[in-house]
DNA sequence: AACACCCGCAACCGCGATTTT
DNA sequence: CAAAATCGCGGTTGCGGGTGT
């Protein structure tokens, strides 16, 4: 398979490269192969002389990339689960785009992974909703509808296989407190999800196909979909009135808050506490939540 | 069936930071 | 200490599969 090629940065390089025969494009599976024996006997690093001495013809940043997006044993492929969701979202709110960053609290996923998922689909949502991925008004559809609305989902996912079961996801953000880590982190409560005929699920940005939690990510936008009940006029399916969070509680929110949406606000609509038990939502996204939703993702693993 | 368009993802690039020589 | 080599990050590109017409 001949590699396409993309753009050159000089001619010196094109020149060079011509010279040394450097393939690029897609990676043939002998190239995998090698690469991997290589990098099983010798260790990773020193990716240029990685490159030579495997007898590959590849440039040593492609080689390293190759390993750490691909080949390496660790790393953790398909589907975007929705706690790694949630997680991306709200580390994305605190960082920015330092993807390498946000991959090393989601183990096993790599920074061009979460790269290609805030791309594709968060980025969509704001398309679809005709403002900027960075505006105000898109951060706090993400903080107020979006994230609440995955942190439902995996309450109910969690809670309907988890009944009765003293220390739930919801337990835990309700009461904010990590009191319980082992309990938590050892309750393996979202693998065997039966709880798939819920005539009220509605797909988040997951895949409709499946209501697990590590269902795939689809097109589906859900707020988008909630933002058009109030913003726009082209809202008439009133099959979204389904779902947990496009409530008349919700689009009220979303209608009286724009542009200047604020926690107290927020909070405000939200007696009703859909979030769980009106816990504050700075609160909720304090560093023992995100250590617990690491150890979920780590149990995810095992 | 054929074509056009869209979308997701793997791989590339440039560049700054860090390490090695 | 300076230059070269290497690493790591974030942005971008374009292939290929899926979907719509």
């Amino acid at each position: 398979m001949e590699a396409h090629v993309g753009g050159f940065s000089s001619v010196n390089q094109q020149r060079e490269e011509e010279i040394l025969g450097v393939r690029k494009g897609p990676w043939t599976a002998e190239e995998d192969s090698l690469l991997t024996n290589y990098v099983a006997i010798h260790g990773e690093g020193r990716w240029n002389s990685v490159a030579r001495s495997a007898g590959l013809k590849r440039t040593g940043k492609s080689c390293r990339l190759r390993w750490l997006n691909y080949l390496r044993p660790d790393v953790r492929r398909g589907d975007i689960s929705l706690r790694e969701q949630l997680l991306i979202l709200e580390l994305h709110s605190r960082w920015g785009n330092r993807w390498s960053k946000i991959a090393q609290h989601l183990p096993g996923r790599t920074d061009n992974e979460i790269k290609n998922y805030w791309r594709t689909r968060v980025q969509k949502q704001a398309k679809q909703m005709k403002c900027d991925v960075n505006s105000k008004q898109f951060r706090d559809a993400m903080r107020y509808v979006w994230m609440p609305r995955l942190i439902e989902r995996i309450q109910a996912t969690t809670d309907s296989y988890s009944a009765g079961q003293p220390t739930s996801y919801s337990n835990y953000m309700t009461n904010g407190s990590p009191s319980n880590h082992a309990d938590i982190s050892t309750s393996k409560v979202y693998h065997n999800n039966e709880s798939g005929s819920d005539p009220n699920f509605m797909p988040e940005i997951s895949g409709a196909s499946s209501d697990s939690l590590d269902a795939q990510v689809s097109p589906g936008s859900d707020l988008t979909d909630c933002y058009n009940m109030h913003g726009g006029s082209s809202y008439t399916d009133n099959s979204e009135k389904r779902s947990g969070l496009c409530t008349d509680n919700v689009s009220e929110l979303w209608g009286s808050s724009k542009p200047g949406m604020d926690i107290q606000g927020f909070e405000q609509h939200n007696q009703n506490g859909w979030l769980g038990g009106g816990d504050s939502l700075e609160n909720m996204w304090n560093e023992e939540n995100i250590w617990f939703l690491q150890q979920q993702l780590c149990d995810d693993e095992v």
